[in-house]
DNA sequence: GCGACAG
DNA sequence: ATCTTGTCGC
C-alpha cells in the first residue's frame, strides 16, 4: 500500500477520526536512495494575524522540489481555512491548502518535508503524517519546537542531535543544522522513521531551514503579497 | 482563573 | 502564524 484514503475534514470530531485510523497505520517504511527528489511544503495565514484565527480566513500555500540543489518544480496556491488553529488540529486550517500545492508540482517528488509534526502529536497522527496518506508521498516534519515531545537541547555543533520523546518513544529529534543557530525539531513522518528524516533533512540544509521547505515559505509569502 | 500549545 | 536584532550567505 503505498497511498492511503484520508479524507481532509471540516469538523474537529471527524478529524479526530481520521487522525485515529492513521495512528494505527502500518505504511511500508521508506528509505532513500542514492538519487531523489526531495519537497518542502508550507502554508501561511493573514499576515497580522494574533490568536488562533477562526474559519474562512484566507490561506497561502506552496510546494517546491528539488533534485539537489536544483529547484525542478515550484507552485503556490490560494485557500481557505475551515476552522481556528487548534494544537493537534492543525490539519483543519491547512490540510487541504497545502495537499492542492504539492500535486500541483509537476515533478513526483521521493519525500516531502512538511512544516508540521509527524508523530508528535496527540493522538500521534500530526499533519506531516496525514498530508503524507493523503498524498501517497514520504513525510518528514521539520518545525520550531515540538508539539507534545520533550528532549534536551543538542550539542552546538551542525549535525549534533538530541531525541524528542513522548511518554519514553522517540518522535523525533532536535537537529542541529547549523552551528551557533537554535535547532530545528526534525519529526517521523508518513512511512519515514525519525532517523532517516534526521539524515534527509541535514542533507538539504545549507541553512538553518532545508531548502526545500525555505523556499515552499519563500513562495507562499509572495503569494500572499 | 491563567498561560502554554505544530501553524 | 507574527513580532524582534544582528549576522551571514546569496
Amino acid at each position: 500500500m503505498t497511498s492511503w484514503p484520508t479524507q481532509w475534514p471540516s469538523t474537529a470530531a471527524e478529524l479526530v477520526a481520521v487522525q485515529q485510523d492513521l495512528a494505527v497505520a502500518r505504511p511500508e517504511p521508506w528509505h532513500p536512495g542514492r538519487h531523489h527528489v526531495i519537497g518542502g511544503c508550507y502554508a501561511c495565514g493573514p499576515h497580522g494575524l494574533v490568536g488562533r484565527g477562526q474559519a474562512g480566513d484566507p490561506v497561502w500555500a506552496a510546494a517546491a522540489a528539488y533534485s539537489g540543489e536544483q529547484c525542478v518544480s515550484r507552485a503556490s496556491v490560494s485557500g481557505v481555512a475551515r476552522g481556528p488553529y487548534t494544537p493537534g488540529l492543525l490539519a483543519l486550517r491547512v490540510g487541504p491548502s497545502l495537499a492542492a500545492a504539492v500535486t500541483a508540482l509537476t515533478v513526483a517528488v521521493d519525500v516531502l518535508i512538511v512544516d508540521a509534526t509527524g508523530r508528535d502529536h496527540p493522538r500521534r497522527a500530526g499533519l506531516a503524517m496525514q498530508l503524507g496518506a493523503s498524498v501517497g508521498v514520504p513525510t518528514i516534519g521539520v518545525t520550531h519546537r515540538p508539539l507534545t515531545a520533550v528532549g534536551a537541547p543538542p550539542a552546538d555543533q551542525r549535525g549534533a542531535t538530541s531525541p524528542l520523546t513522548v511518554n519514553g518513544a522517540v518522535v523525533g529529534y532536535w537537529l542541529r543544522t547549523r552551528t551557533g543557530t537554535r535547532p530545528v525539531a526534525v519529526h517521523a513522518g508518513w512511512r519515514v522513521d525519525a532517523e532517516t528524516a534526521v539524515q534527509i533533512v541535514l542533507g538539504s540544509a545549507r541553512w538553518r531551514t532545508p531548502t526545500p521547505l525555505r523556499e515552499a515559505r519563500r513562495l507562499a509569502r509572495v503569494r500572499r503579497r
